[in-house]
DNA sequence: GCCATTTGGTTGCAAATGCAACCATAAAAT
DNA sequence: ATTTTATGGTTGCATTTGCAACCAAATGGC
């Protein structure tokens, strides 16, 4: 059985990685420079204003950040010490929380936005024609595992 | 100034960054139930591989893989001590050293290889056409910095 | 030639990550 | 009902990462 993939493929495969680990590099270096956290929690925060008043479970959160949970676990530990979240305990099941956004967390989200939005401008708006970015868009939502239902 | 993307240059970031952070996932999670060791030992051997018995100075191992240098430095020593590279002296730069592949580290790869590619296979040559592969290449190769000359 | 500055690389320490074990509750099995 | 198993979440420990300071050789000014 054929089990390398083709040229062109990892190809793609390659330059998605590294595309990827720009992007990421410049945001980081972007929002420290501007003095704020790191991306992850602006992932986080931003699940959690999406929802609104009726928060999020941890492990729903892990499921939209991609983190583990002792690791979320640990971030959220830090997002309440700044105020930016708090945990609820959860009322239809005792073991875990309910996560929810502060206005001071939204407010950060927000402080954070101009600078996170501006990377992505530079680095994809500015690059790509309209039509090029939808098809990437369209093509990506193919690769994507199943988010919701 | 408008200063925010467009609402389809959002989705194609979240997109790609969801994307690579899921494949990065799998692989790692592949290779460690095949006992093998994590990807950027692969990246790594890989390149010094490609340019054979040249050898790469570490900053441009660094360049190549987007690690920095005091990382990459560290996991040198990690790879040197598993003898699959060996650091030698530069000839032309007295502080530097050239990094070299061993014949070790070739068989890791080789070992590594089918691991890595079948994800590879599974994640993104099995769920889009060969013609759809192709487009996105192109895309993302608008995307990346210049790697080269 | 001599000093200041930059560059390649390493090291010590703090913060973050991964992993396994753990606790508590909920769901399933009998 | 009682026991087992699975799930949500936390914690301790080892490994990895990031950061700043550092050393040594190289480059540039004078």
């Amino acid at each position: 059985m054929k089990t390398t993939p083709q040229q062109n493929t990892i190809t793609a495969w390659a330059r998605l990685l590294r595309t990827q680990g720009q992007w990421q590099a410049e945001v980081h270096q972007a929002l420290k420079t501007a003095d704020l956290p790191p991306l992850a929690w602006y992932d986080v925060l931003l699940e959690l204003h999406r929802v609104g008043d009726a928060g999020l479970r941890q492990y729903q959160i892990g499921e939209q950040t991609l983190l583990t949970k002792h690791n979320l676990s640990r971030l959220l530990d830090r997002l309440e010490n700044e105020a930016l979240v708090t945990r609820r305990e959860c009322a239809e099941d005792g073991r875990g929380n309910v996560v929810l956004i502060t206005a001071a967390g939204r407010r950060l989200l927000k402080k954070m936005w101009p600078v996170y939005g501006r990377v992505i401008r530079e680095r994809l708006e500015d690059r790509l024609t309209e039509q090029e970015i939808a098809t990437l868009a369209t093509l990506l939502g193919k690769l994507e595992q199943g988010t919701g239902a």
